[in-house]
DNA sequence: TCCTAACCGAGACGGTACGTCGCGTCTTAGG
DNA sequence: CCTAAGACGCGACGTACCGTCTCGGTTAGGA
């Protein structure tokens, strides 16, 4: 009997459709009412559990908020991805359905109360970055790596200016909505991005770009 | 002159004073510790207001704030502008100010949560847009002509999609607080945005902004 | 040239008219809303004048409430008062005007404001004493004088207790709401006071108070 | 045993602590300050108790405070209640203990200030009579009906007036302040009660009564 | 006749308390 | 030991009303 290790823990055990109900609720409510508006009651009603275990679970109502997003968008992602041949079909792939899903549903409300959240506390900011910026980032860098090395980049080219620039503006719209996130304008921030790059290689661009 | 307008107002005038001093001690305030931490009762004291009067005057915490940022900003904006000669040095001078500003003072977490107030009121989103985004885009969309007129840039240049690339990977920027707004951050962009619509004439850009 | 006192006044003389107005629309709002519920600026708004005009005449909402409550009631009241014959109908004669009025309009809600207000502010309660206690008991006591100089009531009547009697019994059912203020209410206190003290010669009594 | 009530109440109990340390903190400062000068603030703070459990329990400050008002008195009341052999010695063991209270502290000004919030309430008005009105009414009606029956007073007495007289006479001292409320008050009210409805076979009072 | 000082209506202001709301913690009984 | 239920402390919110204060404009009496 080794005093360090739990082989069996005693009492009840933790239930997982408590969580699974919590995290339901909470992304329901963050899409219906957002952040604010929403309570960590009304998350607690919604999943039949009590605010005392939600609290048992996560330390505050916004990295409940944040978990329940994550897990949200982690379940919807498909991780596999194959190379399309060129960066601009390779950003398409990557980009395009992340697009579809903000389209689909009030994303951008949570998104923007996350930001706000972060700006002043910097755990969460951390947090944030890990589960929301870094993996696209990251899984985004090599596109731009490969494109380099099939020449269709320059050498010099700045990837993360490369990836602020896409990121950013899809962002822009999304924050600011001033501007919808169709399918076009998918197109022609990627292509601004590869153009502004561009070795001169890749004409495909233009004319595809051109077509709607 | 106007006949609808009402030359002798009558009753007490509303204090000037009591108006900037709210202003000012909210901004400070919003700097100091953000929106939400913030609290009403902070700005009435530090203004030597009473409650009642700010609240006479602006709905909500979060229409004072915006209008206590608009305000600031305004103040130290220069609204002259003139022809640098080309796009590059047209863009440069128009953004230089506002990034030198945002890197003065933590701006940015005010602007996550008013964008984020913005997300769930549509009236404070609109006002949010004619104080802050509207103004910077009309402002900023002349020069994007002037560089087509110049021919500079392609005569299908759409000037929108070059806005959200110039002001979107900014706000990526300063909102996601990945990396940091310098100088060279703002010369990359710009030649970004210029030569991914580019008729290859303006040689200059590329050299000088490989200078740093 | 007497410095202290000022003989011709310079400037433009006080409105009668507003102050009128002022203790008019005060009575109306007291009777319609009550003291508590009743504003200054409502006042001022009915009386077609101006809050400072108010409150350089009355010090305060409720000594306002106080004067124009006993405005109302002095231009009602006669002052002529003639005698009877006997105590009894002394007492009638004295007591139903009053009844009358607090039967017409919701006067008793007034009269318990200013009493709770009377309780903690001392110079409010000395006026009230002066303007609704004090007259009423002075101008019944000598009708008590003249039935113990008759031979109606027993010399050593306490007259002092007679009053708290009488009106204490009236006041409790104006207050309390518990009972109507009734003629033969009025009729059986007045006994019950005379009765309590009588002689034994006034037989008179019995037989009018048994009539109804 | 009761089908309709629930024998095991769910979630954490009401705190006894809490609401008898509000009642206690409520009635200390209504006796120093008054109902109007009291604040809800000051009563949380004194009973370490929050404001919104306060509100929780309690609707308004005014019922908080008749809430109190009746504790306090409730309390100190004893219900026992044994017959002293005739009305005077009934009426004076039922009243005496009540005028020593509120010689004791300033309970006046609260029930001024209750009976004023009574006026514009109907609910408050209601609460009021069952909780302070009512009771004492009921405890000292049977004493007047014994007195009846041993023949004291007459078969025609009417209770309620007689219970108007004497108890419509202590408040009035109480609400106006006029004169004290001495034992030798409550033996002349007592007395006067009786004799106005006596028939003549209680010779006892008149002694008693001028005693002193 | 015109000057001027006290008045007036309008309405903004400082202050104080109200009653409400939501977060995150706690205390029960029960599984 | 975990859970549901729900009471609790804390702190900020936005509202209401009081009594005071500035305005521009009005109205007599005295020069």
């Amino acid at each position: 009997m080794t005093p360090t290790t739990v082989p069996t823990q005693k009492g009840r055990p933790r239930s997982a459709k408590a969580q699974q109900a919590t995290l339901q609720a909470t992304i329901e409510l963050l899409l219906d009412r957002g952040l604010h508006s929403m309570t960590v009651d009304d998350v607690a009603v919604r999943a039949g559990v009590s605010k005392a275990t939600i609290y048992r679970w996560w330390p505050s109502k916004e990295l409940l908020a944040l978990d329940a997003l994550a897990t949200e968008w982690a379940v919807a992602t498909p991780s596999a991805e194959r190379d399309m041949g060129n960066l601009r079909r390779d950003l398409l792939a990557r980009v395009r359905p992340w697009l579809r899903q903000l389209n689909e549903k009030p994303y951008g409300r949570i998104i923007a109360e996350l930001l706000a959240e972060a700006q002043s506390d910097a755990a969460f900011a951390a947090l944030y970055q890990d589960r929301f910026v870094k993996p696209r980032r990251e899984a985004t860098r090599p596109l731009f790596q490969r494109a380099i090395d099939r020449g269709e980049l320059a050498a010099d080219t700045d990837i993360e200016l490369a990836l602020d620039l896409l990121y950013g503006t899809i962002y822009h719209r999304l924050l600011h909505g001033h501007a919808p996130l169709t399918e076009r304008f998918a197109q022609q921030v990627i292509d601004a991005v590869i153009s502004a790059n561009s070795t001169g290689q890749n004409d495909e661009q233009a004319e595809i770009s051109s077509q709607r």
